[in-house]
DNA sequence: GTATTTGAGTGTATGAATGACACCATGTCA
DNA sequence: TGACATGGTGTCATTCATACACTCAAATAC
């Protein structure tokens, strides 16, 4: 899919009277998974920067929007669909790649682990990982930069809106939503003022129902307030 | 330097084995001017929408980086230089122009109204002209929807960042300041506590020196604590 | 069957930040 | 010299954020 080609008089069909750049989209999806924040990353087979790990994304189609060529390369990638997406930050150095002039749009997501423990390697990858967010391999491109200011960003939004209710499953306890605030946030709160904090803002709706877990008392069991939905908060 | 070429076979020098949009950059200037928030446009002569006014911008380079290329747009269609900008978002809806797929990166920039006085009319833009954010004209393209954007990050960033400061003159009194947060915001502040706070987070430093102004008390004049840099407070 | 373990669940008190509010000061100009 | 216009200042009440410790309910080990 990655072509080579550059400047005047270079072979292929799509000519232009100025240049172009190509234009990607690149997706950091993140998941929490045994209590660490981890990362969706997959293994360039081929070069530039072979055998180091990459962010899923590819090239934009000419008839599709920005976040449906995200949605799509996540999909065909790692066979991931469904995830919420947000545009991150365009990333546009000159040399950022190699080959050619590629600018990309970054988006990041959150999913929750039973939606993504699914995830293969598609046709375009070597292979697919989860990495954690605190011990990344070797990086192609800026993915590092780009890993980094998403997860900057997903840290901010924790406090100001209700992205956490993404990693969500349907059905959670409190105690299961502090520790993802906690795994994403990389400190320990306070049971008492988070649970307050997410009663007053009607984040969540009990079920009347309870999680039994081995060797505790159960746990009541809750809804996000509004699931569909991404709010800002405060 | 629009082109209008699209699609395989047609005619143009740079070539590319796979379709690759154009990539522009659109700067929303700000200033104020007479107690109003003020955006910088400038009326398209050509088609698509000859005659209605459009955000300054125009197509990157192959060897300058997004933000080069919205300062380098913005000096050769006004005339303004070395205004702050920050990276707003990109759009990239397929049918956002009519001539051919055309991605853009917004920029947003405040900018004090001394700076940009001298803004005049480059080879590009017909003409151009400050509207005020609530009496804008017809609009070219979604710069509508790009200018509604921009003007909600402003608001939201007054908040928690010295952004404020990007269009004060070196001297200013803590009335301008205000006047300055009231025009944005869209809404009256009360003087004390606007004074506390500035005060409190240290965000400027008085100079000893009164503006005399005719009619009124002298008032003391002050710098931003910071002028070369925005920062996040709170 | 009793003790131990593990997370579930709950309230209060304190300090900090926020927001509402009114008057006198100092200059210009008529 | 009086009217006018903006400059400049402090307090109080409320709200919000934070720190903090014990009992409860189930499972399991002994």
């Amino acid at each position: 899919m990655n072509d080579t080609s550059k400047g005047p008089s270079s072979a292929g069909r799509y000519c232009y009277p100025h240049p172009h750049p190509a234009v990607t989209t690149d997706i950091a999806l993140f998941t929490i998974r045994d209590g660490r924040l981890e990362i969706l990353l997959v293994r360039r087979a081929a070069p530039p920067h072979a055998g180091a790990w990459a962010l899923p994304g590819g090239f934009v189609e000419p008839d599709e929007c920005l976040e449906d060529c995200a949605l799509r390369e996540l999909a065909e990638e790692t066979g991931v669909k469904g995830v919420y997406l947000e545009q991150l930050y365009t990333f546009g150095d000159p040399r950022r790649d190699p080959r050619e002039r590629v600018i990309s749009v970054a988006y990041y997501a959150l999913a929750p682990l039973q939606r993504v423990a699914g995830a293969v390697a598609g046709s375009d990858a070597a292979a697919l990982a989860w990495f954690a967010v605190d011990a990344l391999p070797e990086l192609a491109f800026d993915h590092g930069a780009v890993i980094a200011r998403a997860l900057e960003r997903l840290r901010a939004k924790l406090d100001y809106s209700t992205i956490a209710f993404q990693v969500m499953p349907r059905k959670f306890t409190l105690g299961e939503l502090q520790e993802v605030y906690e795994t994403i946030l990389g400190e320990a709160l306070d049971k008492r003022n988070f649970r307050k904090r997410v009663q007053a803002f009607g984040l969540v709706h009990p079920l009347g129902e309870m999680r039994r877990a081995a060797g505790r008392r159960p746990a009541a069991l809750y809804r996000a307030a509004h699931p569909e939905r991404v709010d800002i908060i405060k």
